[in-house]
RNA sequence: GGGCGAUUAACUCAGCUGGUCAGAGUGCUUCCCUUACAAGGAAGAGGUCGGGAGUUCGAAUCUCUCAUCGCCCA
């Protein structure tokens, strides 16, 4: 244990490169698929390829970090998958812009020349978030490492749709999907957030032909007017029903269209006549074809207008042309009013801009035969979910499902793999290889959704669909651990193809993560740049105080206010402990051989504390981490390490090192270490940098690096109710001392006397610990006894029964006495009404539990026995 | 409109199947550079547990209801 003296503080810059490096290099990540061990598995939620780290990356990773970690310390097999996501819509969107600023339009190049832009881009920062990662010191089996997009991963998905499509559940449909104008893709439902919007609500007349009369429509959007094919009203709606079959002239454009009726339109909405615009409404999609109207695609795919309406408006964006169109409406008589409305409007999460409902060709997957045995797997209890009452979410959505688009008109992607026989080409081939004549054929433009690729992550990150050892060792995994955010992309999904392709379930547990927001609770987010730069904080308060000061912040299942701040705590702690060890190793003796069998024999009361707390301490940390409760296991380690041991056991440890006992000061030393090193292994998944430093100065010679070292074992025999009971008295006593001393403004330097007037036992007690209370409580003398008299004038306090005096001389403050002890007295009494009121009850007694009686029995002997106690001080004085 | 969650100290949160003066961190006040740590130590102030009702011997905890806030879905 001759190692160099630790620096004064802990500097994180120094250690952290160094031990990443030394558990790569010893290959400690690395998961065997040979192993005899038990596997535990992790696959880390891909993140985009094009990502950069931020905050949420930090607490999800870290929290996979702890859970693997541990379970590598277990003795487990512990295989944490990494990897990175091909992210269609994100990845295109970025290399165009960046082909753009090189003056390259998309438009220009071919599918092959763009695919060739991409994957250099891929190249060259794609591996961006990986390193970061690297940084955070996720311990990832990084020979394992994934793309959606590899060739093993590409065939998984392919074989994937045309299984799907053989088992029927693909198919092609000519429908209304979302559509992002930006992007120029179909997206689907989940990628559409809604958005309140203050607008207007425009009213129309629409003239009835061969009549005097007219129809007022309502509308939010007056341009998709130009597509109006009918206009509807309540069959039971008594104001129209003389027009029903009859035409309205469609004011604009001049065609003429049928009034229908529906008891789809809400008669107290508006006026009760709604305009019908099928190809660009859902609820004016299924009305079309309820009443075989004509469906007018009005827009390009960039949203603006394409020929199907006058030429006046031919080109105009969707936004210019809804003003011009109030205009013209308006001056030609047709605007009734103009109100205030505010309007849920969808928008593209991609392209940030409300989506349109546009009409086009798309592949389709059936869901609800999937979501099947997805819904039981939760419902029988075989998946988890942390907090559970994200299962409501997911069983709403289930037994809702709806069918799912899954092409996009993008390129960058898995390209769908349906051929289209060229002299035919109702002929389709499916087929994950393509057909032997290819040049007869052209294959389908579109690629799939991302989603419809890491949906077989747990499975596809190894060779499936061929079957192999990893596949076999490391599937299922153990836990999930993802943002509740895309529990229907991504979680729901797996589940389903961990059924449908495996026919077992993809993880047992499934770990949701806080939102991270500021101080003013907004979510983070690139767009607001309010989201600081982790590699800042690793900076500012090293690695380790991020990852914990944001473990023990993140509530459970609540959003995170995250505050700078709050990672001061973090990095508090860590350099709490550095100095608790650094203390300890200042007492170590050079050379020194350990005795562990000092440990077995009989041990003083501090040191019984102490392993009694550690183990106490062992064990409810277990018992949050297996709860997922990351928050509290932190807190568990940080109240121990620095409550029990930094504040308690070292100073009594210091009587021990500057006493001149030789025997007391080895024990001490050896349950020092003991403390250390298993604090050391518990904090270890949370704090692994500054952990594995430490260990290096304060592991056994025959110890391995603490990554790999064993987790503390819990021994319950070690946790003693008895001696937490001492202790306390021992802690109350110095407690006690302290607070007069303090509030007679006692200088640190004057040492009082301790008078105690109290029973036998208690003597001997205090005499016991004399040495304790005298440092601790810097008293320099303790007299004890049951006819001890109150020196006059001096401070008191009452505890257990002791009276503790302490002669001040002109220190004392009568006034604050009288003020202090009178305040006890009325806390006192106020206790006791409550319990002599429950004593007094018959119902109270006769019906509550025994021990609960008998509680507040000695509870009113007690505080009795001390209200006299105080009552007598108070009239000394 | 449907669902989920929250409401405990100035702030951020714990508080388990109801029972032991309602806890922690931060902030605040006073004192202290005491030979591990001032990123520290000691002592303290601060709460009718969102309102109301109910169940119970006993409710922060269970039930109902109202209010406010947040999120998801439609």
């Amino acid at each position: 244990m001759a190692t160099p003296l630790l620096e004064k503080q802990y500097n994180p810059r120094n250690v952290e490169d160094h031990w990443y490096s030394h558990w790569m290099e010893n290959g400690y990540f690395h998961a065997n698929s040979d192993s005899d061990k038990e596997p535990y598995t992790i696959v880390i939620p891909p993140p985009n390829v094009t990502g950069m780290l931020t905050m949420g990356h930090v607490l999800n990773n870290t929290i996979q970090d702890i859970l693997i970690r541990k379970a590598r310390m277990e003795g487990k097999e512990a295989c944490w998958i990494p990897g990175t996501d091909h992210a269609s819509i994100a990845t295109e969107s970025k290399v165009v812009k960046m082909l753009q600023e090189k003056g390259i339009q998309k438009k220009d190049l071919s599918r092959d020349e763009f695919l060739s832009h991409a994957w250099e881009w891929k190249d060259k920062y794609g591996g961006i978030i990986i390193n970061q990662l690297k940084r955070l010191g996720c311990s990832c089996d990084w020979e394992r490492e994934r793309f959606t997009m590899d060739e093993g991963y590409t065939k998984a998905v392919l074989h994937t749709f045309v299984t799907l499509y053989e088992k029927g559940l693909i198919y092609r449909g000519h429908r209304l999907v979302n559509w992002c104008p930006v992007s120029k893709s179909a997206i689907s439902d989940e990628e559409v957030f809604h958005r309140e919007i203050n607008g207007h609500l425009w009213h129309f007349r629409y003239p009835v032909i061969g009549s005097e009369e007219s129809l007022v429509v309502a509308t939010t959007r007056p341009e998709t007017m130009l597509g109006d094919t009918a206009v509807a009203v309540h069959p039971d709606d008594e104001r129209y029903q003389h027009l029903v079959g009859k035409k309205v002239k469609l004011p604009l454009v001049g065609r003429e269209i049928p009034i229908i009726s529906d008891d789809y339109v809400d008669p107290e909405f508006g006026t009760g006549c709604v305009k019908i615009t099928p190809a660009h409404d859902p609820n004016d999609f299924s009305m079309g074809e309820k009443h075989d109207l004509e469906f007018i695609n009005i827009m390009n795919n960039d949203a603006s207008l394409n020929n199907h309406v006058p030429e006046k408006y031919r080109g105009l964006s969707r936004e210019v042309a809804r003003k011009i169109i109030v205009k013209d409406l308006d001056e030609q008589g047709h605007l009734v009013k103009t109100e205030d409305y505010i309007n849920n409007v969808g928008y593209s999460e991609r392209g940030n801009v409300p989506i349109e409902f546009y009409m086009s060709e798309q592949w389709y997957l059936k869901m609800s035969e999937l979501a099947q045995p997805a819904i039981k797997a939760v419902r029988d209890g075989k998946i988890t979910f942390h907090p559970q009452h994200w299962d409501k979410t997911y069983y709403h959505w289930m037994d809702n499902i709806k069918d799912w688009c899954i092409s996009r008109q993008l390129w960058w992607g898995h390209r769908i793999p349906v051929w289209y026989q060229k002299d035919d080409p109702t002929n389709m081939h499916v087929s994950v290889d393509g057909p032997t004549d290819p040049e007869n054929w052209d294959q389908d433009s579109d690629v799939l959704d991302t989603w419809a690729s890491s949906w077989l992550w747990p499975m596809g990150v190894h060779a499936w669909p061929s079957e192999d050892d990893n596949l076999k060792k490391f599937y299922p995994t153990n836990a999930l651990v993802t943002g509740p955010d895309i529990i229907f992309f991504w979680v729901a999904r797996m589940i389903m193809t961990g059924y449908e392709f495996m026919d077992e379930l993809p993880f047992k547990d499934v770990y949701f993560t806080s939102i991270l927001r500021d101080e003013t609770g907004k979510k983070f987010s690139k767009s607001l740049g309010n989201s600081p730069d982790p590699f800042d904080l690793f900076d500012e308060y090293g690695t380790d105080a991020v990852r914990f000061g944001t473990m023990l912040m993140a509530p459970q299942g609540l959003d995170v206010l995250f505050t700078k701040d709050r990672l001061e705590v973090g990095r508090n702690f860590m350099n709490k402990l550095w100095n608790a060890c650094r203390f300890v190793q200042m007492n170590l003796s050079e050379g020194e051989t350990v005795d562990d069998s000092l440990m077995d024999t009989n041990l003083d009361l501090p040191e019984k504390w102490i392993l009694s707390r550690l183990n106490q301490a062992i064990k409810d940390y277990n018992r949050q981490l297996d709860r997922f409760h990351f928050n509290e296991a932190a807190k568990v380690i940080y109240d121990f390490t620095w409550n029990d041991f930094c504040d308690w056991y070292i100073e009594i440890a210091k009587t021990r090192f500057y006493g001149d006992d030789v025997l007391l000061a080895e024990k001490a030393r050896i349950v020092s270490k003991k403390v250390i090193r298993t604090v050391l292994a518990l904090l270890h998944p949370y704090a692994p940098f500054m952990t594995e430093e430490l260990w290096s100065h304060f592991k056994k010679d025959t110890d391995k690096d603490l990554i790999v070292s064993p987790w503390p074992e819990l021994d319950e025999k070690e946790i003693h109710d008895d001696i937490t009971t001492d202790m306390a008295l021992l802690q109350d006593i110095i407690s006690s001392i302290r607070s007069i001393r303090s509030r007679m403004n006692v200088p640190p330097s004057k040492e009082a006397e301790l008078f105690v007037r109290c029973t036998p036992e208690q003597t001997a007690f205090l005499e016991k610990y004399a040495q304790f209370i005298r440092t601790l409580s810097r008293v320099r003398t303790i007299e004890a006894g049951s006819d001890i008299k109150r020196p006059d004038p001096s401070a008191t306090a009452v505890v257990k029964g002791m009276e503790l005096y302490l002669p001040l001389g002109g220190l004392i403050d009568l006034d604050k006495e009288r003020a202090r002890l009178d305040k006890r007295k009325k806390e006192i009494e106020k206790l006791l009404m409550g319990i002599q009121n429950k004593l007094s009850n018959d119902h109270f007694t006769k019906r509550a539990p025994k021990h609960i009686v008998d509680h507040e029995k000695t509870k009113l002997n007690d505080l009795t026995d001390e209200l006299n106690k105080v009552r007598d001080n108070l009239e000394m004085l």
